[in-house]
DNA sequence: GCCAACGTTGGC
DNA sequence: GCCAACGTTGGC
């Protein structure tokens, strides 16, 4: 199982619109960049777990978890004339971008701004802290998943002192 | 709204 | 294939 980070400018899609969707599940459509396509289509699988980030809000920040329920396949908003995301290159004979579904996991009860974020040890060479990180989609580490998730439920610091 | 980072485009 | 111009992302 692989681990991922999904990002979105919530005043377009939210994690909260997410939740709204039937089945909690979405087409991960729009994305057109060669990279971040890759990762959907060679490396996504059903199973997949992903960070649901939230870009330009207010504070940036990891709103929750989703599942990967489909694996890629064409994304038809790229030949959809007016479609924000068009691309005149892509047709159903070369769709060019792809998407995944994802379906809601669970939203943080309170989301973990990057701040928060770059805090954590754990996390110190997370892609999305790096200075000019821009991928809005980017593998995750299976120790950084797990830190996040930890950070969530606001294990850190409780529980067992460091030395014993 | 600024601007750093970086992807894309297109002339050559 | 180089690289300057341009566009986009996204934190601040």
């Amino acid at each position: 199982m692989k681990y991922w980070l999904l990002k979105t400018e919530p005043e377009s899609f939210s994690i909260q619109d997410l939740a709204a969707a039937p089945n909690r599940t979405t087409c991960w459509d729009g994305v057109r960049n060669y990279q971040a396509r890759n990762f959907m289509r060679d490396e996504m699988q059903v199973g997949d777990r992903v960070l649901f980030y939230h870009s330009n809000a207010n504070p940036p920040a990891i709103a929750g978890t989703a599942i990967v329920v489909r694996e890629a396949c064409p994304d038809p908003t790229a030949w959809k004339r007016g479609d924000a995301h068009f691309d005149p290159k892509a047709s159903p004979d070369n769709p060019i971008w792809q998407m995944v579904d994802i379906q809601l996991d669970e939203i943080f009860p309170a989301p973990l701004s990057l701040d928060a974020l770059r805090k954590v040890p754990a996390l110190k060479g997370m892609e999305l802290l790096r200075r000019g990180s821009r991928l809005s989609v980017q593998p995750v580490k299976k120790s950084e998943f797990d830190a996040v998730l930890k950070l969530a439920k606001g294990d850190e610091g409780i529980g067992r002192p460091k030395s014993c």
